[in-house]
DNA sequence: ACGTTAACTGAACAAATGTTCAGATCAAGC
DNA sequence: GCTTGATCTGAACATTTGTTCAGTTAACGT
């Protein structure tokens, strides 16, 4: 046997992505082998090489895919306004991005150590552009007196770390609903900077 | 050559586990192989088993004795008190406690997916009595009117996810110094859920 | 209908993995 | 000084790892 029935690189292509961002976030990345992200396509180890070359670029190129569909999400989203308006548009988005991609953070946030130098550093800088935002916000707040902190760049990575959290908990159908938990995070996250 | 001079089971048993949180910590359980702890210790990959039944209870145990040495450290720092005083002697607690040990936190909260189910259960459960301990202060809070927090178990979850973030970022000699940090987090979580 | 080529298999590769074990070596007690 | 037992080496093991590639198949343009 060789060339499967109705697949084509347009559906395969994607479908390897897929499994090795579910299985990176599952297990980790180094513990998922190069034959199980195959085994989750339907397909032989060797083949995944006609879409990546190599495991690492799939990691990297998974977390560069991510970030920068999350800057550019938030550059959408962003409606501007006063900073605190702005600061819960911020924490709602990002809640509401995350939860519907859980997957992605998790590989976003615990695979750094995971790349190579080289990547890390492209992925950092992303990473910084998206926390720098969030300070933009919180130093104009500051400078009108909207908001209370002594330091923005800690408050951003405090309130990052914060959000960031729903993701290893939230479960669809739980004890409480998407809106809810939206709502609550953001009204901690309102008051921990409120001047 | 054979056993190597000045060498006991007393001096190399806490370098085994030293060198196994170390590099876990480092670049992830899975990533992490016995070869490499060995020759952290200085010692071939075999004289681990001395020490270790395998890789995984290596893993497990470190888990473990991180979070019973948490349980206790907390048992003995808390000093009773109002809910708010409680709270920060919480904060202030678990902040100083991880900085001190920037790897145990970095396993103990990425690792868990590494282990088996039967270790994983186990150690859930230590964690969640930690956790606990974090939910029972904000009830009584909430039940005086010290706090207002909708629902105490998210933000326990919210609290300690904040308080755990700044261990990936802060470093000894940066631009903040320890007690400030400290003080900084205390501030954002105490309005956090006040009132 | 046919040839071309993209998409995939299946086997192979060297290297690395966790783990075992017989034997070598040293420290300590008699 | 000899024996004993704890401590470690070094080689071996079966598997698994990431990656390559010659060959096979099926879809598509002509």
């Amino acid at each position: 046997m060789a060339r499967k029935q109705g697949s084509h690189a347009g559906i395969t292509g994607p479908k390897v992505r897929e499994a090795a961002l579910k299985l990176f976030a599952r297990h980790g990345y180094a513990a998922v082998s190069m034959r199980q992200i195959a085994g989750e396509v339907g397909v032989q180890a060797g083949a995944l090489y006609l879409y990546t070359p190599d495991k690492q670029s799939l990691l990297a190129d998974l977390m560069r895919e991510h970030m920068e569909e999350l800057l550019a999400a938030w550059a959408a989203a962003d409606r501007g306004g006063t900073p605190p308006e702005r600061l819960e548009d911020f924490a709602r988005f990002h809640i509401r991005h995350h939860l519907d991609r859980p997957d992605n953070i998790f590989i976003a946030y615990m695979e750094l150590r995971n790349l190579e130098p080289e990547n890390f550093r492209e992925i950092e800088i992303l990473r910084n552009r998206y926390e720098g935002s969030l300070v933009e916000i919180l130093d104009a707040g500051a400078a009108r007196g909207d908001f209370a902190v002594p330091d923005t760049r800690l408050a951003a990575k405090a309130a990052i770390a914060m959000l960031n959290g729903v993701t290893t908990w939230y479960r669809e159908g739980g004890r409480l609903g998407r809106a809810e938990v939206e709502t609550i995070y953001w009204d901690m996250l309102r008051k921990s900077v409120a001047a």
